[in-house]
RNA sequence: GCGCCGGUCGUAUAGUGGCAAUUACACGACGCUGUAAACGUCGCGACCUUUUGGUCUUCGUUGGUUCGAGUCCAACCCGGCGCA
């Protein structure tokens, strides 16, 4: 079984250095799990590795799409899993590394999620029915699906709809088998800490210029309604409002990880470096 | 000083005689196998309780009317606007 080191955490925990870190030592390349990195021209506001902090070590999965467009976490899982194919047989090691849980678990568990491309018309037709309607509807289309969906979550009901009237009744696998072993790495800080770190993060944000990096999103044809989805950094940021959202999505990212008990937590990067080489010599 | 409006659970609000009291945000817990910094569920005065349950303390302050007051009355305090 091949190793793959994941690296994962709260934001501004420092992740991305512990990755590079690492990835200098033992000849690695890392593929990042963030679901807003993938963007091009978002970087500030995401606080991308910038070219220099990356010291040569390739990373993949930043700078991929678009902003105009959406991007999936299916589209998410395949370039992944490639990525970390690709990175093995050349030799390497893939580290993943990131914040988005949702990402890291497609590819960690290996759950098959078909490309299935949105469909306005229909989107159009679901958005005014409720949640109980729509769970009626997709119980007559998949109801696989309809005993483990949440029933109230119209958001989710309409994206199973939406598979559902695209795959047809074809029944597919949950899982495909992976041949990887992941070491799970987390970091966290003590919530004062944190807040510290991500005040000074939120400072520099602004200070780098994020609003201009703002601007020229808007110059290149992002609408207003696409930036307010992209984050809080990108619709009408104050220092103050993108400190306390910043520390809600950090809570946010917490339950996440919380629910596996398979990760190794660390305060230190350090420690988190020695005890990664250990796991690797093993 | 006169006139008007207003002071409600962290904030913003609803509530004109039966209310521990609406909604939103925030906060907390949880869920998440398909837009994930999204989305959903639950909780949010205190204590007790197996419960659609009980007790206590709350709507600026003090007093009054009433079986019963956030709601009506009086005085006072504070804020906003208008006239002086």
């Amino acid at each position: 079984m091949k190793k793959v080191i994941l690296i994962l955490g709260q934001t501004a925990t420092g992740k991305s250095d512990l990755a590079v870190k690492i990835a200098k030592k033992i000849n690695g390349e890392i593929i990042s799990a963030d679901s807003r990195q993938v963007y091009k021209g978002l970087d500030i506001g995401t606080g991308k590795i910038t070219q220099k902090e990356m010291r040569g070590i390739p990373h993949h999965l930043l700078d991929v799409v678009n902003p105009k467009r959406g991007f999936s976490v299916a589209e998410y899982q395949k370039h992944a899993i490639s990525a970390m194919a690709e990175i093995i047989k050349r030799g390497k090691i893939p580290i993943i590394c990131g914040g988005t849980g949702f990402y890291i678990d497609t590819v960690v568990n290996g759950i098959i999620l078909p490309e299935v491309p949105l469909n306005q018309k229909l989107r159009r037709q679901l958005m005014t029915k409720s949640a109980a309607a729509l769970f009626v509807i997709l119980k007559k289309l998949d109801s696989a699906r309809a005993k483990n969906i949440d029933s109230k979550n119209g958001v989710r009901l309409i994206r199973a709809i939406e598979i559902a009237k695209a795959l047809g009744k074809v029944p597919r696998p949950k899982i495909f088998p992976q041949n990887y072993k992941f070491i799970k790495t987390g970091l966290y800080l003590p919530a004062d800490k944190l807040k510290k770190r991500i005040e000074k993060r939120v400072k520099k944000m602004f200070q780098d210029g994020l609003l201009n990096e703002i601007k020229n999103l808007k110059k290149a044809g992002v609408s207003n309604k696409r930036l307010e989805k992209l984050g809080f950094e990108y619709f009408n940021p104050t220092y103050e409002k993108v400190v306390s959202q910043t520390l809600k999505y950090a809570k946010r990212q917490m339950t996440w990880f919380k629910r596996d008990k398979k990760i190794r937590w660390f305060t230190s990067p350090s420690s988190a470096f020695a005890w990664l080489q250990k796991q690797l010599a093993k």
